[in-house]
DNA sequence: GAAATTTTGAAGTGCGTGCCTCAAAATTTT
DNA sequence: AAAATTTTGAGGCACGCACTTCAAAATTTC
């Protein structure tokens, strides 16, 4: 605790030659401030370097907002770690005076999400959405900024909607990082590579898989794509689907999973002898990738840090709703890779 | 905004029947509460789910911290951009009502890095130290500590003092990391591999490459390491290294730098035909090391985020001194690895 | 130069809490 | 039962700013 006190207003407004009344005039805006006045206000103001003290504002304004996420409702494992970080915000959040609440959507039909999505009261301050490439879900985004609550789409995208942003990572750069990784951990080795997707209707499945064909068709020529599978993210499926891709391809060198299922994928794997195991990479360090990629049957996973995007998100709703500044360089989602040797405990 | 008006602590004095004082003493842990009220007023905290305005809060504790934050003189491109993340990170801090001086030392220099630690002004109310991990660092930070400022070390630790914390990575498991991409990149050729680092006093390099041989020799057995070469951190020196290992040895397959000079390593590069290139992979994501790994000249780079660090140095300061909670997990500074596939632009 | 308009000042209230004082009430000790 | 001690209440000031009101002063317009 330190009593170097900082200016306030009315150091200003002293040093100014000017009232209370005519610095706050300046410093929010207000109209009937002379030219000459402002000039001089401003100028008192840099002398004195002088801060709002944003608590002090916050206090006055007595701004609170109150913001809707809506979430995939369901098992994948990603998505619960998304809807614990929203929890886990609360006390964060509770410093800026925001509060969240969560509803979870089946997020895989679009007439539900977008029924969900008109369903958003309109006392909310603004929502966060995971979001679909859809019409009707773009169309209900759409209705919900006209009725002026700013959105922004969460981890899956809309682009052709209104929404304020996009919170997430670009998927066909990670479908690349995929690629690089998979074509490098290969060592050159020619065959064939199985590809497992949720769902060719999810678009940030389908930007993956764009990104990684792409790379391995310009620098792994030596590597041939197998027709790709639909897990609809589920474990069994995506358990079934390695086991048949193992079994029937003595030339698979390699297999990407551009969906969920990695604790199905890792338990298929870990019935193959560690010689006739695949190359794996898959996506998002989850409680179900975590083990397979310790134990060294996932060689690499591409990662999204989902408290980073969760509050990321509410950052850009709260600079919205309050006239707040942001920070573009810390909004931008990275990329992660992680191997076994850079895991987190 | 919106006016759904959270309880505040008159609300739950009226709840619990008693007066503002004695809820006061019940949230601030003062003494002189008969044990039934005390649980009164716990109840109706916790049935009005009350939270404290960590606003109002500040604004009457009328709190001020100020922060030293020693970092280290000279031209090293990573520093740099913690030195920038540290200026920039003002707007941030003013929400909290904390302040960072910065000060620069020549680290590599224990006896003025101790000097300037010592010359730290008893007023602040934390600090934050790249140190080094020796005897007179270590002792000037205990001095600090024993006066009753806490101090962080950041990026680089002295792990026997009694500073409060740590804030940066395993850099044995950092080296791991390279040491497992730069096996796996280079494709099961054996061969011989360069290795350079700034020093061999900077603790950080010496763990680097601990974690480095380590797996190289137990997962990469064809590849052996060269005699290391000290670089001292500067462009000129990693240029020449590189170029004298890529000019001496034809069967050089790989270079690893777990030091800085990263402009220096990519000029030396860029100057190797294609094919002649060994694989590189460095330290750091920065103005040096972007480049290189855009044009592929370097493979991969293990990177820590500089931004991250030096908040998250902040946050610690700011919960020691105010007695706030911190949240463990964001804490945890995380290794990335960048390739040119997964770059942010 | 008078009237209309714009600019400014003085002062107050409220935001939700921390922290202080003082006296009254309740409880414990003697 | 009296004295000593602990617990509680009531109230107020402060924090720095937002926002308001009203009248006085300055400036512009006619």
């Amino acid at each position: 605790m330190n009593d170097t006190q900082a200016p306030t207003l009315l150091d200003v407004a002293r040093a100014a030659g000017v009232s209370r009344a005519t610095v706050d005039r300046v410093i929010n805006g207000r109209p009937n401030v002379k030219a000459k006045t402002l000039q001089r206000v401003r100028e008192a103001m840099e002398r004195l370097s002088y801060r709002p003290d944003p608590l002090a504002a916050g206090l006055a304004r007595r701004a609170r907002y109150r913001f809707c996420f809506l979430l995939p409702a369901g098992t994948n494992a990603f998505m619960d770690e998304v809807a614990a970080q929203v929890a886990g915000s609360a006390a964060w959040l509770a410093g800026t005076r925001a509060s969240i609440e969560r509803r979870f959507v089946d997020v895989f039909d679009p007439f539900a999400l977008a029924g969900a999505i008109d369903a958003v009261d309109r006392g909310f301050d603004g929502a966060a959405i995971v979001a679909l490439d859809e019409p009707h879900v773009r169309a209900a985004v759409d209705r919900l900024v006209a009725d002026g609550i700013p959105v922004v789409t969460l981890i899956s995208d809309a682009p052709a909607s209104r929404r304020l942003g996009f919170v997430g990572v670009d998927n066909a750069a990670a479908g690349r990082t995929a690629a690089a990784l998979l074509g490098r951990f290969s060592g050159g080795r020619g065959g064939s590579v199985g590809v497992l997707v949720g769902s060719l209707s999810l678009r940030d499945h389908v930007d993956r898989l764009f990104g990684f064909r792409q790379l391995v068709e310009r620098d792994y020529r030596h590597l041939s794509l197998l027709p790709v599978v639909e897990t609809r993210d589920e474990d069994g499926e995506a358990e079934a689907a390695v086991a048949r891709l193992a079994a029937a391809d003595a030339g698979l060198v390699a297999i990407y999973n551009a969906g969920a299922g990695n604790r199905g994928a890792g338990r298929a794997l870990s019935r193959l002898g560690a010689d006739r195991r695949p190359v794996f990479v898959g996506h998002e360090l989850t409680s179900a990738s975590a083990g397979p990629l310790r134990e060294g049957l996932f060689d690499a996973l591409i990662a999204q840090n989902a408290g980073h995007e969760v509050r990321s998100a509410a950052r850009l709703l709260i600079a919205q709703a309050s006239g707040a500044p942001i920070i573009p360089e810390q909004e931008r989602i990275r990329i992660d890779v992680f191997i076994r040797e850079n895991m987190p405990d």
